[in-house]
DNA sequence: GTACTATACGGAGGCACCCTCCGCTTTGCA
DNA sequence: TGCAAAGCGGAGGGTGCCTCCGTATAGTAC
């Protein structure tokens, strides 16, 4: 499921407590092959997990328990619930943007851009609990959240140009807009009462609106 | 602390399963003495480790503690943590509106409407982790919410009008907006860094415009 | 004042969760 | 092949949630 996401060096953690003087990094070793086993599948059983019970109220315990892995190794690799919501929202963004990149691939250059956009609809429906939770405690401006949304911004521009550039949908929309549009979506899908395939159905809308060329 | 918020017949429980027929209800037992004055405590210890704690986190234990009574009898009287939520919020509604009854009375209708307006931006600075917690679950027309907007309202509206037909608060305000404005200056209050005594400063910059006269 | 009963009280007990700590295992280098 | 260093795992102590049921008491009838 998670393909991107190297567990990079420990979080935040200095990498070595009252080193000699306070020289350039000591060399960070790299973590040894089962701890980044161990912390991809600790990553995947935590993004069904939040998806199941929401970023709140998901046991870690249970987490572990789904990751075939002792409750310490998940406090080893994150040592807070926030700590695991980073990596696991990290994590999903990056997947986001890997399908990204891949579909900058395609033949098709339009379908390419709605395919992503329902990607994206669909990660905003089952990852609110956790990005609201994350919004939360981090603010609007952490590291983390501007990061990932750079991150958003460049693949919804990628696709985008590259679809106008192909002629397959207007010149006068942006990326900014598209995100935000995608946004309103996911909000407008979050409250019930919600049918089956609305959010698709809506997503359908925004991008024959796309094709549409309003010079001719 | 609490003076109005009568501990009205147990919520939504049916007064009696299986009575004899379905006649016109029965008549509905008072609460016992100890009953009433419990609920009273209850809702008093939950208002301060509300506070505290916010919504999600205080502990139920802890409010008995407070209390002074058993676990079993908080339970008895609130079978829900949502339940026991919606009984503080009511009861600081009440609250809200009693204080602006009696200030209805006061010498300066001016200043009892910014007396008020202070106190409502008090109340919702304190209680939003309540406020957001109820509608998390109960949704924007529950009875609950309704009610208690319309009882903002209708003591909003008392107090300007008052203040307008005295000449001490320019005629072409509305209650909506001022309750919209108060909202907003929660909010604003709400993220850090926020300064000691910004949220006053703000509200006094709007009773500053409510006492400016357009016409001269 | 007394007797009675519906009503209400309290807290023990069972379960789940959080997090820490430390003895054991595995990895990767020499 | 041997051996630290790095990593693992789960027992254990603390807390919270909620249920259940034996006990106490307010209110009523006499």
């Amino acid at each position: 499921m998670s393909s991107p996401g190297e567990p990079r060096a420990p979080g935040g953690i200095p990498a070595s407590a009252g080193g000699p003087a306070s020289g350039g990094l000591p060399p960070v070793r790299p973590m040894r092959a089962d701890a980044r086993r161990n912390y991809r599948l600790l990553v995947s059983a935590a993004i069904a997990a939040f998806a199941e019970h929401g970023a709140d109220d998901a046991s870690l315990e249970e987490i572990a328990r789904r990751a075939g892995v002792g409750i310490g190794t998940l406090y080893r690799h994150f040592p807070t619930r926030q700590a695991l919501l980073e990596a696991v929202y990290r994590d999903q963004v990056e997947v986001l943007s890997a399908r990204a990149d891949e579909l900058l691939g395609s033949a098709s250059p339009g379908e390419a851009l709605v395919t992503w956009l329902r990607a994206l609809v669909d990660f905003g429906s089952t990852k609110r609990s956790l990005t609201s939770a994350l919004l939360a405690t981090l603010g609007k401006d952490s590291e983390l959240v501007s990061a990932c949304g750079a991150m958003m911004r460049g693949s919804a521009t990628a696709l985008l140009t590259r679809a106008q550039e192909a002629g397959q949908v207007r010149a006068d929309a942006s990326a900014t807009d598209l995100l935000r549009l995608v946004h309103a979506v996911s909000m407008a899908v979050d409250r019930p009462p919600v049918e089956d395939g609305q959010a698709d159905r809506m997503i359908g809308l925004i991008a024959d609106g796309l094709r549409y060329q309003p010079g001719g």
